[in-house]
DNA sequence: AATATATACGACTTTTTTAATCGTATTTAT
DNA sequence: ATAAATACGATTAAAAAAGTCGTATATATT
């Protein structure tokens, strides 16, 4: 529980790969799949989820790939989370409310008050912060 | 991605409705899990394991059940999140070590940061806070 | 002593979620 | 023309989580 998934995983290991080049230079899935050993083509769909949000920009053809568009200092972990995976809750009721309890449930407004203390967490820190 | 189980959840309900009631009263299995509509064998385990470890205390026979024993102002989430699910960790290569990456991977470092805020947070509450 | 009802617990099955792959289309530098 | 890249829906595989089954043991009640 309360683990990262792969998409998350893969789409900030290749972030962190393009901080290290220039900035106007390319990297390509291949070339990020192969470097740290994870599925081209899983790799790839994260880029082009990422390339659709505006973190990153798609160049196409041969000799394209990827490069950083957006000011990581602006995006917060939270936003960043919410892109790739949806809302964030350490419950789904938070969000489906086809739970059978409805009124029964005697956790509902505790776990709350912790969902907001972990978003504030992740709303307070910058993707900038873990990728440089 | 980020959940909690619903083994945490069945446990958290269980020990807030116990506290709703005198501190000598007993709960059984069957009651909490009827009241909450918890499919019952999986309350029952989740309250055995809290049992081991010391959270409530088990009676047995008819008229059974359990009952808080801990002082919950002393266990903090955290310890209590690892004594039901183990270790707490946004990736598993923190423990398990297995990963074929080790010296490629490059985000080892800035996840584990953001992990020892995640640790950090669920440290500073205690289990009162949620259950009372 | 018999019975009914509770906890204890390992093994197993089902369901759900996550991860990975497949196949095809499109773009574009050479 | 071709080769190498992105784009993307559909499908399959693997892993994790949730739930069930069966049996043993404890004990209050009758």
């Amino acid at each position: 529980m309360l683990k990262i998934t792969r998409k998350v995983e893969y789409a900030l290991i290749a972030l962190r790969h393009m901080q290290s080049k220039n900035v106007k230079d390319l990297a390509s899935a291949k070339e990020i799949a192969d470097q740290y050993s994870i599925p081209k083509q899983l790799l790839a769909k994260t880029l082009q989820q990422m390339s659709k949000d505006n973190i990153i920009e798609a160049v196409q053809g041969p000799t394209g790939g990827y490069r950083i568009l957006a000011n990581l200092e602006k995006i917060s972990l939270k936003d960043f989370f919410e892109k790739l995976e949806g809302p964030l809750g350490l419950m789904d009721c938070f969000f489906e409310s086809d739970c059978i309890q409805i009124n029964a449930c005697n956790i509902r407004v505790p776990i709350q008050r912790i969902n907001d203390n972990m978003r504030n967490m992740f709303s307070e820190m910058t993707l900038m912060e873990v990728t440089r």
